[in-house]
DNA sequence: GCCTCTCCATACAGAAGTGTATGGATCGAG
DNA sequence: CTCGATCCATACACTTCTGTATGGAGAGGC
């Protein structure tokens, strides 16, 4: 004899799932043979697919909003904050990413909620470059490129580590703040001039 | 009274509908009913959903990957093949890729051809780099990410044009090249003092 | 103890799609 | 013309899923 469910263990256990296997398992049949329970449950907890779609998309934007707020308030330093953001963004494996960017092909309010994250997060990134110095028509640019860098390896499900991902910041970083590193880590030796 | 179809026929108004609509689309019954026809036809060509897949998958690989040979065979000076080949990714909005990309996350064949593709841009990305001078090691990880940039802009469907993509395309080419461009093209005037 | 509110099961109707079986149409070769 | 090969229509059985209607089961308040 299990628990009686409220909509949000339903809906908890909706954005688990989504991870897990993507957002076509999100139906109420599956999601209810899964919980141990029949549809009429789902059908009390919501009038239809459409509203309890709607409700994962927004608690997972609610989330996703947090975390970027909370996960970068302990550091001051704009280039620590950008350091470690990278780090995290590439080392991460953004799976959920992933699944909610393949979801908003099909749904609209996906689609919506992460138009809403993207713009939200190329402006910290932009806020960021600019408190390091850089000039505001460069970063907004840069700030473009380094997001669209995250995409690019977060949907290509690349999870970097160790030296590789140490390289990779190093790099990163030189795009957003567009100057060399302090100790050139190597990287430059033979093939451009110095001009 | 319209023609008989070939296979081909269906594989090819199979890739209009995916660049259009999306995998969702690529049903038997749908695909039947927009061609005017029944899916006995279907499946007299094709055994199953599945080998039906298959080769529209096959035949987007074969045409990407022709295409991507072909196109930048004129062009001999590897700086200018980076360059059109940076002008033509980000300035045209690469509907299909997203399209695929989406697909694959349900289809393991799409999956698959989609790692192949991903290798060889990669790839060639990395020998035109490296034709231009830069070295080995540091040729790799601007490659990986220029080619992350590229995904990040087609997931997030942005096509560029104007000042925007000549902005874009050299703050990109200074990440593969990792040297100032030679005329400075206005970017780097305020924030970053030259060290 | 009973009543009400909350949560769930079951049964029904129906949409959308797959795959199969079978027969009919059409076309080219000889 | 005829015959085989090629292409298509139709009908059927089956699966998976949605949404609705209705009738409970359980727990708390009084």
């Amino acid at each position: 004899m299990t628990k009686r469910l409220a909509a949000q263990d339903w809906i908890d256990f909706a954005l688990a799932t989504l991870a897990r296997e993507g957002f076509h398992a999100l139906k109420a049949d599956v999601l209810a043979r899964k919980l141990g329970v029949s549809r009429g449950s789902f059908y009390w907890h919501f009038a239809n697919l459409r509203g309890f779609h709607g409700r994962v998309i927004a608690h997972w934007r609610q989330m996703a909003t947090d975390a970027i707020i909370a996960d970068l308030a302990q550091y001051h330093a704009p280039e620590q904050r950008l350091e470690v953001l990278l780090r995290r963004a590439f080392g991460h494996g953004a799976l959920m990413e992933v699944r909610m960017r393949n979801w908003a092909d099909k749904n609209a309010e996906a689609a919506r909620a992460l138009g809403k994250i993207d713009r939200q997060r190329r402006g910290y990134i932009e806020k960021l470059l600019r408190q390091t110095g850089v000039a505001p028509s460069a970063a907004a640019t840069r700030a473009q490129l380094l997001y669209w860098s995250y995409l690019g390896a977060a949907l290509s499900r690349s999870k970097l580590a160790g030296a590789q991902l140490d390289r990779t910041v190093a790099e990163l970083k030189l795009i957003g703040l567009g100057r060399l590193p302090r100790k050139a880590a190597g990287l430059r030796r033979a093939a451009t001039p110095p001009r």
